[in-house]
DNA sequence: AAGGAGCCGTTGCGCC
DNA sequence: GGCGCAACGGCTCCTT
């Protein structure tokens, strides 16, 4: 009597990633709404949407040299 | 003394947007996490990723199917 | 008589991105061959391998911030 | 005196990769470049990609079946 | 209509 | 040999 179980079980799985997925484009649109208003305020959604962009690399950039550091640490036998 | 309610002003619209960037990526992770489970169960992830997409691409066509029997009815003197 | 010449020119697109993403697998595959002999050389190709993504990033980041300064500029009018 | 020289054999590592990858851009360029003239002379884009990709996978299919063949005729003896 | 940017899915690589 | 990660290519949407 597996086979119900599994068929629901997949069932399951499917439509969590669905209902998932519906409320990442939520928030997708909602990201887009937010530029329109902008935009209707009079920002430059290009150079918004670059500013965004830059931060957010910024932030990767000094994770990456925390991570780069660990590694060299390590390299010289030193745990992270 | 505009300049400094611009600048709130644009200082809330890139924090809204982070802020909803933010959860777009826990919900994108809680995704990762969903497949990490079915895998843990036996199932084949890029088959599921496969079935996923299909039930997608069918409801967006029946939607446009819809859309398209609108047109037809309107074109014919019908409401919507 | 069109028909063989466009066969022909068909022929020729193929074989001209066929040719160069051989040329490509070409290149990919010395850069793994300079890896493979710096790891033997005792270089921690996981370090490398970083430093390149670094300078990569820091060049792309330079570039970045000439592109908002050129936005900026444009923003308040100037032309770039 | 032999640190200048790993500087050195560390220096040239970095910029024997960094060189290479030039090239491959420049490659991945030129493929894009012919793809755009293909379109520009009316053909399907994505049509072509098709086209490319079947091709490269047929041929990567028949390559593997001869070294199978090949294991087969070892197994009975013979040399490949 | 064309080009470019961002997002998503696939493939290949290195590690365990 | 399987797993997870990172790079690459392709697709879609938006702007010009």
């Amino acid at each position: 009597m597996s086979e119900p179980l599994q068929g629901d079980q997949l069932k399951s799985i499917v439509e969590r990633i669905e209902r998932l997925e519906e409320e990442k484009k939520t928030i997708t649109d909602d990201i887009k709404e937010v530029y329109s208003e902008a935009k209707a305020n009079g920002y430059d959604v290009k150079v918004l949407r670059k500013v965004i962009s830059i931060r957010k690399r910024d932030l990767r950039e000094r994770r990456e040299e925390e991570a780069i550091l660990d590694l060299y640490l390590q390299a010289v036998g030193e745990s992270a």
